[in-house]
DNA sequence: ACAGGTTCTGACCGATCGGTCAGTTTGACA
DNA sequence: TGTCAAACTGACCGATCGGTCAGAACCTGT
């Protein structure tokens, strides 16, 4: 693996466990058995490693956002379920990172455009809900998923095989996000 | 009101909004008018603050969760949902900061306290759950209600009053709390 | 007016932060 | 073997961190 990838997969893992503010170059620079200057010279800056850190787990989910944004999420919600899903388990960290520390570390840009992404989901399920409660619905299900997944590692509970966790995941949230109108 | 109250409470305001690590103690001191000096004359150490800020929250959830542990969760769990729900209320700012900032704040001992607290509860609804399915349930129940309620206010979403809020995520955890055998 | 305790402050300390830079080591190719 | 670029490093910089300390300002009771 290179210096790059593997300092970027340090990074990530420091900042999701650690926080960006109280993870130091220097630290960094431990783990991967090389001096703080390297890494300065793989990633000019740290917040350059926390863009290269992040970045992909938020374009991966621009791109499950935005279609739906022009069509709605319509009765279907099986799909987007399970896209939402694997997209949590395979960015956990990164979604960690930015649910947790995204709105202290407002004025990077990277970070902004994630906190951005989150205001548009939470945009586009308000337009999707009927009521208030139904907006609560849509907030409990995402929010309780992604941070039952972070804190799981976090505290490391243990807990069964990906396969059963993703198609528990599916079950309830579905349960949640059911276009029922009266209940 | 004292400068003591005063800085507790700006000082829980700035942890949980940005961070305790990214916080400084002169930012704290400019936030109240006073000199660095003074928030070390109050409070001995970041770290004192730090507890003052928090400690109240956890004594309350220690005060919820140690009777229970006795006797089990039962079947009406409907008392024990109003008064988690009324937790989270009261304590928004305080849950904000120990469920996104506990696991990186380690070895600070009144963090250890709260995160020790979390773990206790995970293993209480495990105790409590005849699944993992049901393990989830709790998970994704308290995780996103508390979480939502967290993000609602870092991103200010707009929300209706709290009354109707609290109603709302009763009725709404205590679906996904409801002990039902088969489903 | 005086005394004494509480509150507050500026100057200062060592440590660590992110970042710069000149220069060394390394590896592939001619 | 000589060359050159990529990878890497140690020394150093200014800024900021949490924390110490001697003393100034303030308040209250006498």
């Amino acid at each position: 693996m290179s210096s790059q990838e593997e300092l970027r997969k340090i990074a990530l893992a420091e900042f999701a466990a650690s926080g960006y503010a109280a993870t130091s170059l220097q630290r960094i620079a431990e783990l991967a058995g090389l001096s703080k200057s390297s890494v300065l010279y793989h990633y000019s800056s740290k917040e350059r490693l926390l863009e290269a850190a992040i970045a992909p787990a938020i374009d991966r989910m621009e791109a499950i956002l935005t279609p739906l944004e022009g069509v709605g999420l319509g009765d279907d919600r099986a799909a987007f379920l399970e896209g939402f899903v694997d997209f949590l388990l395979e960015y956990r960290l990164e979604v960690n990172m930015f649910i947790n520390q995204g709105p202290s570390l407002v004025d990077v840009p990277v970070i902004d455009r994630a906190n951005a992404l989150v205001y548009r989901l939470a945009e586009f399920f308000a337009a999707n809900s009927a009521s208030i409660e139904e907006k609560m619905r849509f907030g409990i299900a995402l929010g309780g998923a992604a941070y039952m997944l972070c804190t799981v590692q976090t505290l490391d509970i243990e807990v069964g095989p990906t396969d059963e966790t993703r198609a528990a995941l599916i079950s309830i949230m579905s349960e949640l996000l059911a276009p029922v109108p009266s209940r």
